[in-house]
RNA sequence: GCCCCCAUAGCUUAAUGGAUAAAGCAACUGCCUUCUAAGCAGUUGAUCCAGGUUCGAUUCCUGGUGGGGGUACCA
């Protein structure tokens, strides 16, 4: 059982005496100085809420563990909780048959989009990309362990004034003359000049800008796939904005818009209305008869309406999070469920470079960008460190200590775990024993320190739960690097491979097997890699 | 001015309102003839300030102080 089916069963039981109160209790790891397997607080909260005795609600729960053969013990108004090994055996026969034991039947109806990177096609992927793609990626594998059906999401604005001045930019460098000075001034143009056809000469002549745009656009998206797949992370749409434009979305938002009552016309420009002054008024379409960018967002919006998810997530930087309450108010005039909009902020990335902070910007051409960092140092080690932080961290990103670090970096810490967990079933081989058979701890009594850490694998899935509770993967990263922890050390005080204790022998593999496949999901999940050997 | 985020060890960061606040880096002391020393054991070391809510606050609320971001008929 995993600690949730365990967690159901109780509270099932519990309905009998606290009916509905039941669904407070809950389980969690006890403190590391704590010897129990399981502990709970539903005494101090039950007796507190009803007014009860603490003895008597801790009487009536103590029975019910007991009864599914829990021992239990009072602790400061705490119960702790002690399993029998084979709760123990069967969860590890769970974990390590590879099997999505996390699925829950609840997750599997809401359908997510989770809306990430979505970078201008201007450039390539920095280094706040990498983050949001961490970020994004691992929050989508984690939900869909848990059952939610993920749909990733990738938006290009492919459309608009910033597309122009790519042309424009890209005419200029094609032509040797001096970029504007509101273009884009990155060497990246002066290659894909390099790579523009025979005919470019004629655009050029008859001032076809938006020829240029095109190619800069499919250029440059081309290069975001290749970013982005270097960094493990694969989209299952890209989104062009200039679809909304084909199937006349926008207007047609606009429309619904004016039929609900919620735009206004003043200096020219047709505004959206607040209610409650959630925020101030805003522009749909400019006085110059031009949408705006939120319009455009909008009908994008809806369509993530109409495709029929329900819960529509979008991660965006903190530098967009004023964006957040005109969005929600544009929804909802929309008549769609503004609940089911949930948006992520992460806290920007600031680059650190010796003693200077660098100023990101893509016109003029300054950035470190994802590719560069990937190659300086590895995929996993950026992924690991990006998914280390929680999404609120002010990150300063220091490039010399990153490329120090990736060579110190608690990655590798928790590789290494993974990577001796294979060489000792490998040499178990060679002494005959065949880790692939052993299901069980057979007659072997594990001790205090086997439990310790088979506790620590026990309790993932409540990790897991946290993340998506939180929408931030970073948890998964502590847990790994406590879990890697808790290995190494146990390793060192127990010797694995006992040619003299075959029982022993047998029954650490079968911890080990436990632990390995732990590591080897959590790795997964954050998209990094495994190694069996190192 | 208003809005959002942050403040934890020398540094970079963790901690569903729970029991003795956890790691890495840096410093120091030990441990490789035994399953991988990319490791282990140990020492030093922290919750910005003032109130409040609570059986219980690093966590929630109010007010400060100090940082980052936002506040367009840009996208």
């Amino acid at each position: 059982m995993t600690p949730f089916e365990i967690e159901s069963k109780i509270k099932e039981l519990l309905r009998k005496y606290f009916s509905n109160d039941a669904e407070l209790f809950s389980l969690t790891q006890p403190p590391a100085h704590i010897e129990a397997d399981a502990s709970t607080n539903f005494a101090i909260i039950i007796s507190k809420k009803n007014k009860l005795k603490i003895e008597e609600v801790y009487s009536k729960i103590s029975n019910i563990l007991s009864e599914q053969g829990f021992k239990t013990e009072a602790a400061s108004g705490f119960i702790n909780i002690f399993f029998p090994s084979k709760i123990y055996r069967d969860y590890i026969n769970k974990i390590i048959s590879g099997e999505k034991i996390f699925v829950k039947d609840y997750n599997k109806n809401k359908k997510t989009i989770l809306e990430f990177v979505s970078a201008n096609p201007t450039g390539p992927l920095h280094l706040a990309s990498a983050s949001a793609a961490s970020m994004g990626d691992s929050l989508s594998n984690i939900m869909k362990e848990l059952g939610y059906p993920v749909f990733k999401e990738y938006y290009v604005n492919n459309v608009g004034n910033q597309i122009e001045m790519l042309g424009k930019s890209l005419m200029a460098r094609y032509l040797g003359q001096e970029v504007p000075e509101e273009g884009y001034h990155g060497d990246y143009l002066v290659e894909i000049a390099k790579k523009l056809p025979f005919e470019a000469k004629e655009w050029a002549d008859k001032n076809e800008i938006l020829k240029f745009s095109q190619f800069a656009v499919n250029e440059i998206i081309k290069t975001q796939k290749e970013d982005m797949e270097l960094f493990g992370v694969d989209f299952d749409n890209w989104f062009y904005e200039s679809e909304l434009h084909e199937k006349n979305l926008p207007n047609l938002v606009l429309e619904k818009l004016i039929e609900k009552k919620a735009v206004e016309e003043k200096d020219g420009a047709k505004w959206l209305k607040m209610e409650n002054s959630e925020d101030k008024e805003r522009v749909l379409v400019k006085s110059n008869g031009l949408k705006t960018y939120f319009l455009n967002d909008l009908a994008y919006h809806l369509t993530k309406y109409e495709r029929g998810f329900d819960w529509i997530i979008d991660i965006w930087g903190a530098d967009h999070h004023g964006y957040i309450p005109r969005m929600k108010a544009g929804i909802k005039m929309l008549g769609l469920d503004e609940k089911k909009f949930t948006v992520l902020i992460h806290q920007l990335v600031s680059i650190k470079k010796g003693d200077e902070i660098l100023k990101m910007s893509k016109r003029a051409g300054t950035f470190y960008t994802l590719r560069r960092l990937v190659e300086e140092t590895s995929k996993d080690a950026v992924r690991f460190f990006f998914t280390t932080r929680s999404p609120n961290t002010h990150l300063v990103f220091d490039i010399e200590l990153a490329k120090k670090q990736s060579n110190e970096n608690p990655l590798y810490y928790v590789q290494y775990a993974h990577a001796r967990i294979c060489s000792i079933m490998e040499n178990s081989k060679n002494k005959n024993f065949n880790p692939e058979d052993i299901n069980s701890f057979g007659n072997y009594e594990p001790t205090r320190d086997d439990k310790k850490v088979i506790k620590k694998i026990f309790w993932f899935e409540k990790i897991l739960n946290q993340c998506v509770k939180d929408l931030s993967p970073h948890h998964i990263t502590t847990y790994l690097i406590e879990l890697a922890g808790e290995f190494h050390s146990y390793y060192e005080r127990n010797k694995i491979i006992d040619e003299t204790n075959e029982n022993s022998t047998r029954a650490r593999l079968f911890i080990l097997k436990g632990i390995k496949s732990s590591i080897k999901k959590g790795l997964e999940l954050i998209g990094v890699s495994a190694p069996e050997r190192m």
